[in-house]
DNA sequence: GTGGTCTAGACCACC
DNA sequence: GTGGTCTAGACCACG
């Protein structure tokens, strides 16, 4: 599992972490029952103080991602993948319907905006050829 | 003008009055020259701090799309319409750059995604229809 | 006399109205014992709050450049000329030095501001000859 | 890194922060990647209001020359002293035209000011040998 | 009346 | 601990 963290980007890193690991599931980096890092060894990899770890980890178990055996550390609970796949199309697709009705408002043309559109997808398509 | 705030947001309160300011300016709302409420009358109008206006204003000025005279209070500059135009369309177009590149790269099928814009724009272009 | 005020250069609208009579004073546009415009009349002919003139006129009494006699309205007073003059290039000599004086102490070299203050005049004396 | 605040020579405070922390940086002084105090921290230091502070501090990111992480402070940016050497340069050269050609417009010799541009340079050599 | 600056003190999110 | 935002209220210069 890769994560990559960006202290000046803006998004808080636990927020980061979160995402990064749902998405490693969503992606089957990481699969059920997989143990996770502890707090103080990710928080050494990762060079962060390991309260920013812990609150990342609180949020992903109160997500249903992760499950805490007293003991034996985290690991992806059972149905996380299902949960994360789901979560991730849908929270895109809100994302993507934001925008998308911001710029309507603010009076841009339909044709005009998907233009835009296929021309990222486009762009997207051309890059995974090289 | 109508400007509306909403203090929970998140979006900072001064942020959400230079947003505004420049839409209305895109917009036609708000002419080159025209003036607008001074920092005193909008704080009261808004029920909101001084300071606060005060900020946006400052911004919107080293932004160019207001001007000041002393003791005149602030009005619309020359090229702000101009320039808060191509700003807010290009702003707009990144940020749909970003979301559809996320959505790829999180493996989202373009065709997938092309639904999902167009079902926005059929339910925007439905309800303007009301 | 010519009096040119820009409403928003920074300089305070007084402040300009008063350099621009003592230059006046001092190029013999304005000699000793000629009436200036009254406060209403030249307020009017600038389109400036009548106060703003007012508060020039009493900068130039105490400076000496102006006179009032009960009910004659203001004259330019007796050794009004050589005042001026004399300020003038003391002031402007005042400045230069600052500004020298920085540029000096923020390490710039003597041969690169010399060079630079000879541009200027060179720039000046070719605008000149069109 | 040495900062002198005067209250009271019109200059507002946090522009005379912006001011020296730049110089330290186009300087030396300060260095790419060093930190800067933290908001509290100068403010306590120099006995001005922490909004004071931050606003000086906010201006400055917005110039690119502090970067700020959250929950760790700021530090001078990367290419901050590129920034602020040419800005300076840039700024003093442009004060000196100004007062050069206001000088020559109002009819001062050139040959006057040269000796008074020397007398400068040369009273400013002088007491660096002290 | 206008905008510009500053202080004091509060609350929040983040690390 | 850090920075970011906001309120409240003051003072000043300008017109």
């Amino acid at each position: 599992m890769l994560i990559a963290i960006d202290p000046s980007n803006g998004i808080p890193i636990y927020e980061q972490i979160v995402r990064q690991v749902k998405y490693n599931v969503a992606n089957g980096t990481l699969v059920s029952g997989q143990q996770v890092p502890s707090v103080r060894e990710l928080a050494k990899l990762l060079a962060i103080n390991p309260n920013t770890i812990q609150r990342a980890y609180q949020l992903l178990q109160s997500d249903g991602v992760l499950e805490t055996e007293r003991g034996r550390g985290q690991h992806v609970s059972a149905g996380a993948k299902r949960t994360c796949t789901s979560q991730r199309a849908s929270m895109i697709q809100e994302r993507l319907a934001l925008v998308v009705e911001e710029a309507l408002q603010a009076g841009l043309e339909p044709a005009e905006l998907r233009e835009s559109f296929e021309a990222v997808v486009r762009r997207y398509v051309a890059s995974l050829k090289h």
